[in-house]
DNA sequence: TCATCCGACCTGTCTATACATCTATACTTG
DNA sequence: CAAGTATAGATGTATAGACAGGTCGGATGA
């Protein structure tokens, strides 16, 4: 017997290879998409859509548990289950890895290390790292290219702790968390960004070869160990008109 | 008898009123983040854990389908449950809500409405909109404030489908999800955001009080109903040196 | 030697049940 | 009438067990 794939009705076919819970979760998210239950409002009880659809109620509540994930539906405890309001004022924007990215499109994407030598911390570097002044760091200076078009200028500094060499190998992947990797003896395991608004300084222009004036994004970052200890620290530089952030927010984003 | 808040041992307690498969998850987290477990390594099996704590099998299901949605750890089929590396450069970053983040630092925030009428669509909200040129449209042109100094500036359209006035309530919240829900007939359930890098238009600059070449945040929203056809559309001007972007990565960030 | 099969072990799904805990309502009692 | 009390009904936690299906290595057989 043949076995159906996709499911348009309100029975579940529990000779499926899709499970239970799934195909139940997506025949509520139907329900909810199409209007039949509205924000706010509660939906029925657990054990009535076991007795309803003859499983059991563990069941139902996985696929519950599946809506409540995506944001859907909220549960209250003694009250009961309800369709959540879309969420679209909470904004993430998702910077898109330009080294995935751009491979996709047919460009050939390029590395050019400008720099990577042992420097001494300066006040900012050593406030930012959480070390002493005239610490031992290493610094790399590099831009990422498309087409032989630079897009993206970096400066990244790793606390000097290994006797690694610097490798042609670190041009594979620049990330300062596989710089961290590569070149301290402590795991990275969290990291924190901040994206500004700036426009581009004099030395940025000339490396990026753009005007004067061009806007770009401004990301800053810093790599953590377990402990919350700073490992690394860079600033990257985009330019404003190759890049842009998505968001996309609500329900039935899948 | 005392009932513990915090287990700092290897044991659990089932007597406590926290859960024990949030006990076990805390439990294997801090076993992950103190590398007793490492990146790439399997845990021992679920069969395992249930019989060395003395509980069963779907609590320890549960407690790890916690860690899994954490990133923490992964699952495969027939083989085990391993750690997961850390995704350092998976970037989401975070748009603070400045209409709840300002008033939490003492400011006091103010939406000056400076337009707001009906219009046609030009060519470009035609196509935004998906709507054929000239079509009816609210438009709406406001500033948000902060201790009365300019932070945002947007530009807003609705298709006019709904007779209602056009209240002070908007000035309450004019998100274009909540103008959207005043003024469309049909539900609003997800949105689009795009962020660019610029710089202020001459006419942005004299509206936000700073000077040309100012940088800025540019959003692009579009809010669709339940059918994917867009509602609204609008722009959001950030000043630059008011608004920063941030975001967290990896493990540990609860 | 090499390929196949089988069994041990793992995660994934599902069931039926029990009890805890919270909510709202109806009822009892002072 | 007001306050406290039972009760029904909802979700939350936990159990023990069964079977499905993927993985891997060792035993078996040609």
């Amino acid at each position: 017997m043949k076995k159906k794939l996709i499911n348009q009705t309100n029975k579940l076919d529990k000779n499926s290879v899709i499970p239970v819970y799934y195909q139940l979760a997506k025949l509520l998210e139907r329900d909810i998409l199409q209007g039949n239950y509205k924000p706010g409002e509660v939906l029925p009880a657990e054990n009535e859509f076991a007795s309803r659809y003859g499983i059991s109620r563990m069941t139902v509540r996985r696929a519950i548990s599946e809506l409540v994930m995506a944001g859907m539906i909220y549960t209250e405890k003694g009250k009961g289950t309800f369709v959540a309001k879309p969420k679209l004022d909470d904004v993430e924007f998702e910077l898109n890895d330009f080294q995935r990215e751009i491979p996709r499109k047919g460009m050939k994407t390029g590395i050019k290390l400008l720099e990577a030598r042992i420097v001494r911390a300066d006040d900012e570097l050593s406030q930012k790292l959480e070390v002493p002044k005239n610490t031992k760091c290493i610094h790399f200076r590099l831009i990422v290219t498309a087409n032989d078009e630079p897009l993206v200028y970096e400066n990244k500094y790793i606390i000097f702790t290994k006797q690694n060499p610097i490798l042609e190998q670190e041009l594979k992947d620049p990330s300062l968390s596989n710089l961290a990797k590569l070149h301290a003896d402590r795991l990275p395991t969290t990291s924190k960004r901040v994206l500004h608004a700036a426009i581009v300084t004099d030395e940025e222009a000339a490396v990026l070869k753009v005007r004067p004036n061009t806007p770009v994004f401004l990301v800053k970052q810093t790599i953590y160990d377990n402990n919350k200890k700073p490992i690394g620290w860079g600033t990257s530089v985009y330019r404003g008109d190759r890049y842009k952030l998505t968001s996309y927010t609500g329900w039935g984003l899948d």
